[in-house]
DNA sequence: CAGTTTGTCCCGAAGTC
DNA sequence: ATCACGACTTCGGGACAAACTG
């Protein structure tokens, strides 16, 4: 070790380097000192100490690292050495004197440290040296206010680069332009964060000790197998992962930890207690623990429970691939595949990045609906997606259609090779669904013919074409010529293909030896390769418990009979070849499909970016549009407030490509309100003025305000000191100009929630249609788009919690397994997320703009393969593709179907109702105008069948901070919609006084503002406002970042509470037709029953419900009772009773059904009470109803007789026999008068 | 006429806003 | 009786009855 410096030039180091590299090191030379080099001998690692005169890049010192490290490990000694490099700057270097020698080279440095600052601080800003303070001249507020979130990172900058203790200062430079800028440096910043986790996934990796003692002591023994636990045990030790956790609160105020613990033998409930105040262990599912303890039967569960003494995590036990080059999987099931595969892409993924295998494959059966996921466990993993298919083909040649649709079809790998592969595979995914589904998405050979480019095809599996034929014992050229079709024959491990000794199909083992040697030598004979695929179907050998769990749900008679389709390591799978030459094997289970995963390049199921759809003229359309439509109302010019506001909204609406969607938005509403039906609002589109403007939503979200309707005056007036949250609580007032009374409205809602500050958000907009009227709303976009442009979005329904618990306890009693719960749970939750079959969005459309290509997104198909269906939906569901499209939701929705049957009812026009009238403000906290007591309704509020009012919950919250405006209400409907949003969360900081009603976070809107009021810079307000409402907490710089603008710590707690919150625009939306039904329900209530009824009231019972109030009241008691056994059903015709009974005690009338008279569907309102449909007899469905109606009209029913022989099979004799229980047909003969004679 | 297919009604489950 | 998000759509499957098929 040397102690003083010398030159670098002058030590052996720069006699190792290559010239090239020396000469780019010339220049530095007289500059960099070796000051010292320490040897780190456990880790074989050199540090050079440098000492620098001037900054090198780093570029360059990254050179020199690499050079050395190569010359020291080079030639046949590989010391493993690695190099690594310390800088600081001499001592006599001072902040003044670098900025003025090396200024250009400081911020070339600070460029690649800090990319999105490039836009701001280039070679020619301002700047200012004294001392060690060093200060930057930006040109604006937001540039400075950006700057200052990367000022520690600046600083740390000059710290660890030079070794120089700066403080940075930031200054603005009055002059230049703004925005812009701003807008770069975030995408910039994007960029440089985006490459950067693509580059080095491997350094994301959690950090986690090993082997720490957690409970106790040390454990030294061995683990025993949980499947030996039979009985209570003074002392055991075992070892497993954690697969479940929860913590209670005791009565004693202890606290009482319970895991599950399972080593897939068996699983078992640990308990642990932990005194009053004290913190429990942190155990997390996932961890791997040893524990020594004792088990007992706990009396509580009745079941053996483990009270572990010693506790202990340790590095989790899954074999590794020691192999020195690695195998690659091309035959690879997921969760996708339907109700077969059941391991998750991810834990696939995972387990190939742990293995250190560069790629793998993903090969469901006819899907590829993984990808998505595939692609993003991928980047995460560092591990190659082989994005592919296991078809099913079917042979074309020389068929006809009806033979084609019957013939058998043959499994077979399609991988893609690159993106014109990825897009016929796309291709050959939607044909295969569209037009050739036939139990399965069959794929006809011509069909892959012609799309053949960019794909590699294998041979697949026994039920491939080859292994077929080679069954079937067809001749030699036969066998040739299939064969010759693929690029490469698959070998599988005997086990795959055991089966078939059982079924007879092959009689030895032997043949089966012989079948993968007849593939190895018709490989050598063609010159096609072999590859060696496991067709994984599970992630390790113990998990077929699921698939046997799934089959045997699905009725499979052998569903214990599983072959071992899991993934392999290398040598496992060499292992299962070894009755193969040793060069064959390796060749085909190593060489081969490494070769064939170095033919496919690295892509993506579909891009990253957002594409929007444009049409000629539509910015300029809603622009107009807005001004004509905010001229109309406050006048022009118009007020401040609204020019600002519309001004920042155009910008951003237009300029982030959203002018279509709203331009569309637009023309649905107007359509539909021309067809009569009127649309509901919906979503955070209402935070928007300019869809105020153009009619997308009615929600105002300007701040409360008064504006004159008198468009000789429109004078307006803002009141803005706070007195009302919305325009509707302002006191009623008299225009000063024209003595008119003013219209108030305005609801104070930041745009920000429906766009972000910067477009840094792709929102959807929302629409509730009537239910009828939503297919409609749904062509008509299709005509505007065209068919081949718009798609609904498709959804993929999985095994999930219940079904799987259906299945499990079936299959372990069915066998007489004894079980206990956790090994219970823990076999449920391995069974869920599989697929089961697919289905259509609720109202989502997905916008391809016209210049692309849908296959570049997505393949298409129908909802659930239904051929008849003519609903053409995306292969992939709408979440996987999020943020590329932009997607219309056109929602059924009640409101606008009983706001409409109200208006038809009442001739009155629901708008405009008052939103400040306040006997209906009373009915939310009292039943008095209903002129009914809270003893006789059973409810303390009058909101019974008010949407989203009426529920238990609701009622109590109402009863509980009884809203005493308008405003209040949105906040109640912000409170009770979200899990931990009110009970557990705001309801406790209210009542024990932490905060009061008016401050804690009732909508989304809420947090943003809080956030951006308190001083946290406003992109990061609006993120930790978007990863509170989806129910994903809060990330360790979020709070800090809160700490820091002193947020209080009950705000923090409570947002990491919240699981989903409602944006205030809807909030707002849905009190106000809340606000309208209520209106109704005092002023019409035969009118809000009937449509209450017909509307929302599925499970009317008019069979019990017409036997009067006192059985209304038996059955609700009943159904009480029946507590959590109570079904869906059950509870929705409890709360039908319960309304039943409000209108019985306002002395509003039931009739019977009657046969000649009522609806098909519909309640009516007649003289002598409400009419009943025939619809509302259980047991008459809408079919029959229909037909009846159909048969009165043409024509006198006679007789029963009649009925039933006219219906076309329509009318049962079970809906005959619901009648005449009913008294429907009273006096109708049985059969027809006629007389024979 | 027996066996199979088709149509209705209902219900639970899942997914989504 | 506890606690408690509300509302809406679609899909599969069971029960049953009627219509069709050979
Ligand atoms: N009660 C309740 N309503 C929901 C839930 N999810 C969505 N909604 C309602 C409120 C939303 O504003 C509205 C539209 O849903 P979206 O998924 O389009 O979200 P939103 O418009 O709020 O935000 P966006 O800007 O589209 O990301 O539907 C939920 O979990 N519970
Ligand atoms: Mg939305
Ligand atoms: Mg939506
Ligand atoms: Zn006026």
């Amino acid at each position: 070790m040397s102690t003083a410096a010398v030159k670098l030039v002058a030590t052996p180091f720069y006699q190792e380097l290559p010239s090239d590299v020396s000469m780019r090191l010339d220049t530095f030379l007289n500059y960099i000192l070796l000051e010292r080099v320490e040897i780190v001998p456990e880790q074989r690692k050199w540090i050079l100490h440098l000492s620098l005169s001037c900054p090198v890049q780093e570029e360059i010192l990254g050179l020199l690292t690499e050079s050395l490290k190569k010359r020291l490990n080079s030639g046949n000694e590989n010391n493993g050495i690695t190099i690594e490099i310390k800088t600081k700057m001499s001592p006599d270097v001072t902040l003044e004197l670098l900025c003025q020698e090396h200024w250009l080279q400081i911020i070339q440095d600070i460029h690649e440290k800090v990319p999105s600052l490039k836009v701001w601080l280039n070679a020619s800003v301002k700047y200012e040296v004294v001392k060690n303070r060093l200060t930057f001249f930006v040109p604006s507020m937001m540039a400075m206010e950006y700057c200052q979130l990367k000022q520690d990172s600046l600083e740390s900058f000059f710290r660890q680069k030079y070794g120089l203790e700066a403080r940075i200062f930031w200054e603005i430079e009055e002059t230049a332009a703004e925005e812009e800028i701003y807008f770069d440096a975030e995408k910039e910043e994007q960029k440089y964060v985006e490459e950067i986790l693509s580059k080095k996934p491997e350094e994301k990796k959690e950090k986690k000790e090993q082997n720490a003692v957690l409970l106790g002591r040390e454990i030294k023994g061995t683990p025993a197998p949980l499947a030996d636990i039979h009985d209570e045990e003074k002392q055991v030790i075992v070892e497993g992962e954690v697969c479940e956790t929860e913590i209670r609160l005791l009565k004693s105020g202890r606290q009482l930890l319970s895991f599950g613990l399972t080593d897939k033998t068996n699983s078992i409930g640990c308990k642990l207690f932990f005194d009053e105040g004290k913190k429990p262990l942190e155990i997390n599912k996932g961890d791997w623990l040893r524990v020594k303890g004792s088990v007992q039967f706990d009396r509580y569960t009745t079941e053996l429970t483990l009270m572990p003494r010693d506790m202990m995590t340790v590095s989790k036990t899954s074999k590794p691939d020691l192999a020195e080059e690695k195998r690659v999987e091309l035959h690879l099931h997921t969760k996708h595949s339907e109700m077969d595969g059941v391991s998750s892409i991810q834990n696939m993924v995972k387990r190939a990045g742990e293995w250190g295998h560069t790629a793998i494959a993903v090969t469901d059966h006819g899907v590829v609906q993984a990808f998505p996921d595939a692609a993003e466990a991928g980047k995460k993993y560092g591990v190659k997606i082989i994005y592919g298919m296991e078809g099913y083909l079917v042979e074309d040649a020389g068929t006809n259609p009806v033979e084609l649709s019957r013939s058998r079809s043959f499994h077979i790998i399609i991988l893609a090779k690159d993106y014109t592969g990825l897009k016929n595979l796309y291709k050959l995914v939607t044909a295969s669904h569209m037009e050739y589904f036939y139990r399965r998405p069959r794929i006809p050979r011509s069909l892959l013919d012609a799309h053949r480019e960019g794909l590699i095809l294998g041979s697949a599996c026994e039920s491939g074409e080859l292994m077929r034929a080679i069954l079937q014992k067809k001749d030699a050229a036969e066998i040739k010529k299939i064969a010759s079709y693929y690029d490469y024959l698959e070998i599988q491990p005997l086990g795959n293909n055991r089966f078939m000794l059982k079924n007879g199909e092959v009689s030895s083992e032997q043949e089966l030896i012989d079948m993968n040697r007849h593939i190895v030598s018709l490989s050598k004979e063609l010159g096609i390769p072999v590859a060696a695929t496991c067709d994984v179907h599970f992630l390790d050998k113990e998990d077929e418990v699921y698939r046997r769990i799934l089959m045997a749900g699905k009725g499979f008679a052998d569903a214990d009979e599983q072959a071992p389709l899991y993934f392999r390591s290398t040598d496992e799978m060499l292992k299962e070849f070894a009755y193969l030459d040793e060069e064959d094997a390796y060749r085909a289970v190593v060489a081969t499909p490494r070769m064939i995963a170095e033919q496919v390049a690295e892509i993506k199921p579909f891009p990253d970016d957002f594409f929007e759809p444009k049409i000629e003229g539509a910015a300029d359309k809603i622009r107009d549009m807005t001004m004509t439509r905010a001229y109309e109302l406050y006048g022009n010019p118009l007020p401040e407030m609204v020019q600002k506001t519309l001004n920042k909204e155009l910008d951003s609406i237009i300029g982030n490509g959203f002018a279509v969607l709203y331009l569309i938005a637009h023309l649905l509403v107007k359509r539909s309100n021309e067809d009569g039906y009127l649309v509901g609002s919906r979503g955070s589109v209402g935070s928007s003025l300019v869809a105020t403007f153009t009619g997308i939503t009615e929600v105002n979200p300007l701040p409360p305000h008064y504006r004159c309707a008198n468009p000789e005056c429109l004078y307006s007036e803002f009141v803005t000191d706070g007195i009302a949250g919305a325009g509707v609580d302002l006191p009623d007032k008299i225009c000063p100009q024209c003595g008119r009374e003013l219209v108030k409205d305005g609801h104070d809602i930041p745009f920000e929630t429906f766009l972000g500050f910067k477009g840094d958000k792709v929102p959807d907009i929302d629409l509730n249609f009537s239910g009828e009227y939503q297919p409609r709303a749904m062509k008509y976009t299709e005509e505007i788009f065209g068919k081949e442009n718009v798609f609904r979005a498709g959804t993929i329904s999985t095994i999930a919690e219940k079904t799987a618990y259906g299945f499990v306890k079936n299959y372990l009693e069915e066998r007489k397994v004894k079980y206990n719960q956790t090994e219970l749970n823990r076999l449920v939750s391995g069974c869920t997320g599989v697929k089961r079959t697919t289905g259509q969005h609720p109202g989502g459309l997905m916008v391809i703009p016209k210049e692309c290509d849908v296959f570049d997104f997505t393949p298409l198909q129908r909802p659930a393969n239904d051929t008849s269906s003519d609903i053409i939906t995306t292969h992939f569901d709408y979440h996987s593709i999020s943020g590329r499209l932009t997607k219309l939701d056109l929602l059924g929705h009640d409101d606008p179907t009983s706001i409409k049957m109200l208006e038809d009812l009442t001739g009155l026009d629901a708008k405009k109702i008052r939103l400040d009238d306040t006997q209906t403000l009373s009915l939310f906290s009292s039943t008095d105008a209903l002129d009914v007591t809270a003893e006789e309704i059973g409810s303390t509020t009058g909101t019974l069948g008010i949407p989203e009012f009426g529920t238990k919950f609701v009622r109590q919250m109402l009863e509980d901070t009884k809203p005493s405006s308008f405003s209040h209400l949105v906040r109640i409907s912000g409170l009770s919609h979200g899990t931990n949003v009110w009970v557990g969360n705001a309801q406790d900081l209210v009542l024990n006084g932490t905060a009061d009603i008016s401050n804690i976070i009732a909508c989304r809107d809420d947090i943003m503002i809080y956030l951006i009021q308190m001083g946290l810079n406003s992109s990061h307000a609006f993120k930790i406002m978007e990863s509170v409402r989806k129910g994903k907490g809060l990330k360790d710089e979020d709070i800090e970042a809160m700490k820091k603008q002193n947020v209080p710590d009950w705000y923090i707690d409570s947002c990491q509470k919240i699981s989903y919150m409602f944006p205030k625009a809807h909030a707002v939306a849905y009190v106000t037709m809340a606000f309208r039904i209520a209106w109704f329900k005092i002023n019409y209530p035969e009118a809000f029953y009937a449509t209450f009824f017909t509307v929302r009231a599925d499970e009317f019972d008019a069979e019990l419900i017409c036997s009067g109030v006192k059985k209304c009241r038996e059955a609700i008691k009943e159904i009480a009772a029946k507590g959590n056994n109570a079904t869906a059903k059950d509870k929705n015709l409890q709360t039908i009773l319960e309304i039943v009974v409000e209108m019985y005690c306002r002395k509003i009338k039931l009739r019977k059904v009657n046969l000649w008279e009522s609806d098909a569907v519909r309640f009516q309102v007649t003289p002598d009470g409400l009419l009943p449909p025939l619809s509302s007899l259980q047991g008459v469905g809408e079919t029959a109803a229909a037909s009846l109606v159909k048969l009165r009209e043409h024509g006198t029913i006679k007789s029963v007789e009649d009925i039933q022989a006219r219906s076309n099979g329509k009318i049962s004799k079970t809906v005959i026999e619901t009648l005449q229980q009913h008294g429907c047909l009273e006096g109708l003969p049985d059969k027809n008068q006629l007389s024979l004679f």
